[in-house]
DNA sequence: TCTATCATGTAACCAGTTACATGATTTT
DNA sequence: AAAATCATGTAACTGGTTACATGATAGA
């Protein structure tokens, strides 16, 4: 990655929001809200401070102005600058050509699984396949009732991806058992029996 | 989750490690490197030290003897508390258990993908596709090299859930990518027009 | 013998999260 | 009128990464 100015991919919505003209950074809080952003961005009312401090610093949002309005506090109005908007623009670019080497947490499980009994992995992988059911349940029905309002399914995307990912892992989960279980090719039997032994990566147990 | 003392991942490695029995940092360091686990837990030396401190701090593993060898440097061996037996498998356990949600790259460039010009997203995903299909012929490879080399492929199950979801992703793109197109169903006409307009969700452009 | 690399650790910096603060509105 | 919640921001803490430091061995 071209190491960026700023990293926090919440820098990335609030550019995005930008284009539409300068906001507060309460305003922009809310409208991550709304849209429901939180659901494919990390977003918590202090990082958005500071991920705005970082876009000034940078020099991709700018200072415009700051009002007041009743006796509120004052409120500082952010404009993107053009730096701001090619920044925006090139970030997009990479995120979508370029596919990001990250660290899910069940890889980490699956890399360390040897650590537990064949039996308990049966067992917890088939709550795992439970949660993931309802999980793809709880997505379809968000999408559908989302469509069912008149959105552009364009704008649902992430969700259907989302979506896909998590068919594949209870496909992919559901093999794993199968490959643990099967009496055959079935890894229990020597799982169980190099479990006691040295828990960790041995060859040809 | 759990709120846990220790969240690192790098630190549920290291309670496994020291299931073999005490070592000291460094050793623990080479074997992570040696074993490839980076591939799956994002590890460097810097944090291995502080994930350390984290660990003791919480009482899932204890200095146990301070040995000198030669004149190299004090070597601090620790070994794993009965408390952190307990917290590996307990960690372990949740993991497996129930599915996190995360927050990967990909997601929030889709969320916010209308923000870019259709075509330019045409071609963008198409050279994620081809990056895809080097990543999933690369993992085979490194699969493969490992099985013939006599590892059991209960070792390898990461790599396989890493490929299958780097499947179901290009499956995805593609599709993606023939709704643009598509100059029947297409999204590319409509999403052209409105994107002049305001870059974010709107009802039905 | 000089240079690279290994072995080992500490410290400074930066980013992200949580908690705190406080006036204005709305609800009960 | 009290309680809750909205609106807005700052500050303190904590975790992670990068950079620095330094003796030992091995290769040129």
């Amino acid at each position: 990655m071209t190491t960026r100015k700023v990293g926090n991919l919440l820098g990335l919505a609030v550019l995005s929001y930008l284009t539409r003209g300068p906001m507060h950074p309460y305003e922009l809080g809310r409208t991550l809200r709304d849209n429901d952003d939180g659901r494919s961005i990390k977003f918590n009312h202090g990082s958005l401070y500071m991920v705005i401090q970082q876009l000034a610093r940078a020099g991709f949002v700018a200072e415009q102005e700051t009002t007041r309005e009743g006796n509120r506090p004052e409120r500082t109005v952010y404009a993107l600058t053009d730096a701001g908007r090619r920044e925006l623009v090139d970030w997009m670019r990479e995120l979508v050509e370029v596919p990001q080497h990250e660290y899910p947490h069940f890889v980490a499980a699956l890399s360390l699984i040897a650590a537990l009994p064949p039996d308990l992995v049966v067992e917890l992988l088939g709550q795992r396949l439970e949660r993931l059911t309802a999980l793809r349940t709880e997505i379809r029905d968000h999408i559908d009732r989302a469509l069912a309002g008149g959105l552009h399914p364009l704008f649902m995307v992430e969700e259907e991806y989302r979506l896909a990912l998590l068919e594949a892992e209870s496909a992919f989960v559901g093999r794993f058992v199968g490959q643990i279980v099967d009496p055959e090719t079935g890894w229990g039997r020597p799982w169980a029996a190099f479990h006691g032994g040295p828990a960790e990566r041995e060859e040809t147990p």
